[in-house]
DNA sequence: TTTTGACTTGTCAGTTGATGACAAAATTAG
DNA sequence: CTAATTTTGTCATCAACTGACAAGTCAAAA
């Protein structure tokens, strides 16, 4: 279990040997920034998933999944709230998917 | 069910009888923005979650969890991700309340 | 049909926060 | 020690958000 995404992109970098400079060429990104990245200090950002997942050979949906929990926990964590917001959210997710459906039958 | 917070601010208001130029003196908010708002078409700021409960009377931690629940709902709807990103984030949301626990009491 | 009040929409300047970039310090490895 | 790697600090720039105002629609009342 990781506390952030970039703990995440730290392991697979240095399982598979790069330096920051050379992971950082590879998502177009400062070495510097990447090392923030590793350490918390700054975020990853969403737009960069693909490239990660290209270069490491993962799979995008699993990643992204990876990537948004950890946004989600966060955003859970600093506000304190309750777990009750999970269950929430999901119902709310159908309801915005199911009536995104709707629309989309009312098209054809 | 609501599409977006703004629904749930517009079923307040209008419950009550006020005018978007009534609450939004309330909220510290131009009318225009709050109808803005009320439609989905600007976001409702967190800041402003405390004034909205004392208004209305409710209880902040209930409309803290109606507010997040919206915005990760959306984040979601928008990624197209599974839902068990859900599950995943709920186990990180553990993880750091547990991390913080154990830092909080090795200070003491 | 004119007026009035409520709401909506478009626009824009100002602010704010994130980002990329670079220098320099610190750490690690050879 | 030296060089490579990583970390930290700083800053200009850019994009997104915000507040504000003007102009518009609409419905009800006069």
């Amino acid at each position: 279990m990781k506390k952030h995404f970039g703990e995440y992109i730290r392991q697979l970098r240095t399982d598979k040997g790069f330096t920051l400079t050379q992971l950082g060429a590879k998502l177009e990104l400062d070495s510097a920034n990447l090392s923030k990245i590793e350490n918390g200090k700054r975020d990853f950002d969403e737009k960069r998933l693909n490239l990660l997942a290209s270069v490491f050979n993962l799979n995008l949906d699993e990643l992204r999944i990876e990537f948004l929990s950890q946004v989600i926990a966060k955003k859970i964590y600093e506000s304190s709230c309750s777990l009750d917001v999970l269950q929430v959210a999901e119902k709310k997710v159908n309801y915005l998917r199911q009536a995104n459906l709707k629309q989309k039958s009312l098209k054809f």
